[in-house]
DNA sequence: CTCCTAAAGCAACTGTGTTTGCGTTAGAGA
DNA sequence: TCTCTAACGCAAACACAGTTGCTTTAGGAG
């Protein structure tokens, strides 16, 4: 051998496998929420033995961050129209559409029992996002990154958690004209 | 015997172990978070047999639902000071102090995290005492009980899972200015 | 095709949460 | 004080998540 590097298999059966528990682990996560998933249960849907889940990922808690490709992709572009309000709008409207999908849903609450003691992902980008967003505007701006958090970004967050079904396409925008009223 | 109902004992010792198991949920949800306790530890730190815990709530969610007096109390009054802002200002006191302390914050993550199939207390209740002040003031209300669950209620309960450390004394009644500001 | 070994499978074992049968303690009415 | 039995304690059995040593399978380089 001619490096000191370790060789990897990712081809057939490792991905066949990685693919298989990915799909059980979204559909478990769905159906009965994070808290209530286990490693063993995980391995039997995907028609794979539990020892090679251990071995992959130690726990579930590292499996699932892992696996978890669909939240938010943090690199992703920020809107910009043009307009602040339309930005705000489109942006919550990402958000909105990210959580209406229940797997991500779940995943949120599951992050939510564990929260509290640092500042999650969740929170810190959605600070960070609405922020840049704010600052483009500078002292025009009718509104402040906290008054986005508040007024937007949780009562989303609220409703994915406790209220999923009252989420629909006109959310974000009646969210974004509250926000603007007699500013 | 005269009567068919069962004979009950709440006296004595009962309420003794009653009491030492709830003194020890409160001190382990604090220290360690609702989703990594569990009965064998509670009944070790209140000095019982786990038997006994089993044999009266049967697991840990109905238990800690059970225990968990300390939550909002639903029969509690509601503020009626002749003012609706004022109504929902010491209202939202009432949340905030609520769940300011720790042990709170912690039943309310791990809610969290079971919630989103139905309508949990913690919101449900909200949402009827929002309702309630504000139809005390008819149609002269500027605002709608909706409003108050997504501007003030969503942005308490997002820093009571998120931000904790971002709750103060003057959260509430800043909330409040926003959400009559403009109207 | 052949060799090497990464990665999966298998099975036995450990630790801990939960159940169950039975004996003991002590609250409440007679 | 006496009796009845609700509620607790104890210990053995059980269920299952997680660990470990070994074997088998199959991807990739030569």
């Amino acid at each position: 051998m001619s490096t000191n590097t370790v060789q990897r298999r990712p081809g057939g059966r490792s991905a066949a496998v990685l693919n298989s528990i990915k799909v059980a682990v979204e559909e478990l996560v769905r159906e009965k929420g994070r808290e209530r998933v286990t490693i063993p249960m995980v391995a039997e849907r995907a028609g794979v033995n539990p020892t090679s889940v251990y071995r992959r990922w130690g726990d579930l808690q590292t499996m699932i961050n892992d696996i978890a490709t669909y939240r938010l992709d943090p690199a992703r572009p920020i809107p910009e129209t043009g307009s602040l309000k339309a930005d705000l709008t489109a942006w919550a409207n990402e958000i909105v559409d990210h959580y209406r999908n229940p797997t991500n849903a779940a995943l949120l609450r599951g992050g939510a029992a564990s929260a509290g003691l640092t500042e999650s992902d969740c929170t810190r980008n959605r600070r960070a996002e609405a922020g840049m967003m704010v600052e483009r505007y500078g002292a025009t701006s009718p509104v402040t990154p906290d008054e986005v958090l508040d007024q937007l970004v949780a009562p989303i967050i609220y409703r994915v958690i406790f209220l999923p079904w009252t989420l629909d396409d006109s959310t974000a925008s009646n969210l974004v004209d509250r926000l603007f009223s007699g500013r």
